[in-house]
DNA sequence: ACCAATTTTCCTGTTT
DNA sequence: TAAACAGGAAAATTGG
């Protein structure tokens, strides 16, 4: 089958993306860089102060943030103090840049295998090409406000030793991570960076996680790029979608067509993760 | 090489 | 009528 490239979403996903196949040699660079840093590791709660510093390092560089942006010495912490840390906690230690740790180290807890943030990895823009909206931020453009509602003062400030909380050792562990991002966490980042999502897809309701695809054939588009299947469509991608419906990674949103909505199982889209 | 999770592909039928 | 929605079935991918 051929793909729908019609020339006006051609040349939306062009303009907006980059040309198609820019990335197509990114995985590699993961299994390379990624592996290589991380095989050995397996879970953030164990790791030690040194560890959560090279994580650290991993995630600037994966995003091309300038180091110097955040304060490293907010993240003398171990493992175990690290994922005790609320999503508050990280914009206060990292202004705009502790959604992305947030994120990250979400992922990591709730996989239990250790992939940072592949999707993003795989996605490194070009310097001269607009970024994907879930990949990193162009160094001096690190701030997002959109991004921190949460936190209108997005300036770094140092954590005080009272944050750490009582972590439940009792992680649910998943024992698969077969592609490291999921098409729901796909659309999520996508819905995380409204600054770099051109009106693909739009919250309907954010604080109860519905949202709507405005783009639906682009977004596909995109996912296909990720993926490395030019043949992707909504058909296909929707597909997928309801499979998300009985493991409550999405609820049914019924009457209102290309509207969905978080479930139960979906993490990291909330304002305010508890 | 096998296993399992997660799509991807294809399809038929229904709804908006 | 075109675009979405619904799911069943089966193939394909990919990390373990």
């Amino acid at each position: 089958m051929s793909i729908t490239s019609s020339s006006a979403l051609d040349s939306q996903l062009t303009s907006t993306w980059g040309p198609p196949g820019l990335y197509s040699d990114s995985p590699l660079m993961m299994s390379g860089y990624a592996s290589r840093l991380w095989s050995h590791e397996s879970q953030p709660q164990f790791w030690s102060k040194f560890q959560v510093w090279e994580w650290l390092q991993q995630i600037m560089d994966i995003h091309q943030i300038d180091a110097a942006s955040i304060p490293f010495q907010n993240f003398d912490i171990d493992g175990h103090q690290l994922c005790s840390l609320g999503y508050h906690d990280f914009i206060r230690a990292a202004g705009s840049v502790g959604q992305i740790l947030f994120n990250s180290i979400m992922e990591l807890k709730s996989s239990g295998q250790y992939h940072v943030d592949i999707g993003q990895l795989e996605l490194k823009p070009e310097p001269d090409s607009c970024p994907y909206p879930d990949v990193g931020y162009p160094p001096g453009e690190i701030y997002d406000p959109s991004l921190c509602s949460l936190a209108p003062d997005a300036s770094p400030t140092p954590l005080s030793p009272d944050i750490k909380r009582s972590f439940s050792r009792n992680h649910p562990v998943k024992k698969h991570n077969p592609r490291g991002t999921h098409l729901w966490e796909f659309i999520r980042d996508i819905l995380l960076n409204p600054d770099r999502n051109p009106g693909l897809i739009k919250w309907e309701d954010r604080t109860e996680g519905v949202f709507r695809f405005l783009k639906s054939e682009a977004v596909a588009q995109l996912w296909g790029k990720k993926k490395n299947n030019s043949s992707m469509t909504y058909e296909k991608l929707s597909r997928a979608m309801r499979y998300y419906y009985k493991r409550e990674i999405l609820e049914r949103v019924d009457g209102r067509r290309l509207v969905y909505k978080f479930g139960r199982n979906a993490r990291g889209w909330r304002e305010t993760e508890k």
